[in-house]
DNA sequence: GTCGATAATCTCAACGTTGAGATTGCCGGG
DNA sequence: CCCGGCAATCTCAACGTTGAGATTATCGAC
């Protein structure tokens, strides 16, 4: 069985024998491999009515526990974007009603991002749903497969420096 | 040792304990590595006046061969982007003088993308510097876990249809 | 207490991608 | 030969992100 990538890998060993390209190997698989699993997400999120960077940011306020809500720079940089696209994003996601801006009292610079009732229990359903598509899009592999994966990947992303959320 | 990924895991293991979330620990890492390693490889282009997308379409006309020229429409499909991307790419390498656009003599529908004398020497020469970055990048891996890495993602790419270039 | 430095968020213009539609050309059936 | 369908590329408006700068507020030093 071959890939895209072993293809691509083979036209380099025909062309420049000379060059070892074997690290496209893994980096090149890792960025076909997001690529394909991210626009499986985004029909996912569309059938439930959320684009992924919604499902996102309401995924971040959940996963962190009553009461549901963050600064605008934690958001930001849990969601690695700029100050603008969160702006953008708090905005309309606020708009369609699952977020309220809150400002914060100690801290007037400060805005605190909640869920609303309605947003927390649409990110309470779909989690759901969405941790059961990600078993299926992973289907293709063991058990013992995923482990072993994610613990290559985990040893990848401490040595790039990605030991926190902050 | 942890990655910012383990403290997501942590956080819905105490959030929501009946959902199964573990195929984020795979599917959140390639994730974050692809934007990691997208950052990295973004600067390291950079360094050396390009930018990614412009050394992606120099090194996919350069990699299959003499006389180094693929179709508009080829081209378009290996970045997996829309034509509207690709024209845009197109003019601007065009600009640069690093490839040209030759009308097919035998289907004027079509434009071939071919690779200029300039364009051939700075992807010739880019390529051997960004294969030792990638090393680079990989350091942290041994060689055996970085074939374990590529087994593992290939197996996942093959069960997500990603079996050709087409 | 006031000032300057720093912090948090928002504003906005520049830029790139998407995706539908227009354009140009090929090709087979009648 | 002509026509309709299909193919390849380009055009362009809508949209989202970036990143610098503006705004507003906190905090420590004096």
């Amino acid at each position: 069985m071959a890939d895209a990538v072993d293809a691509i890998l083979a036209q380099w060993a025909r062309e420049r024998p000379d060059v070892d390209v074997s690290a496209m190997g893994v980096i090149g698989r890792i960025s076909r491999a997001q690529l394909l699993l991210g626009r499986e997400l985004k029909s996912f999120f569309a059938a439930h009515g959320l684009e992924s960077w919604e499902f996102d940011v309401l995924a971040t306020l959940r996963r962190h526990g009553a009461p549901y809500e963050l600064t605008a720079g934690a958001l930001l940089k849990a969601a690695m974007v700029t100050s603008g696209a969160i702006t953008n994003r708090i905005d309309r996601l606020e708009a369609k009603g699952l977020v309220e801006r809150v400002r914060d009292p100690g801290d007037r610079r400060s805005v605190r991002i909640r869920l609303t009732p309605r947003g927390l229990k649409v990110v309470d359903e779909v989690v759901v749903l969405h941790a059961a598509n990600e078993q299926r899009l992973l289907a293709g592999l063991d058990p013992a497969e995923r482990e072993r994966l994610a613990g290559a990947l985990r040893t990848l992303l401490e040595s790039l420096g990605d030991t926190s959320l902050d």
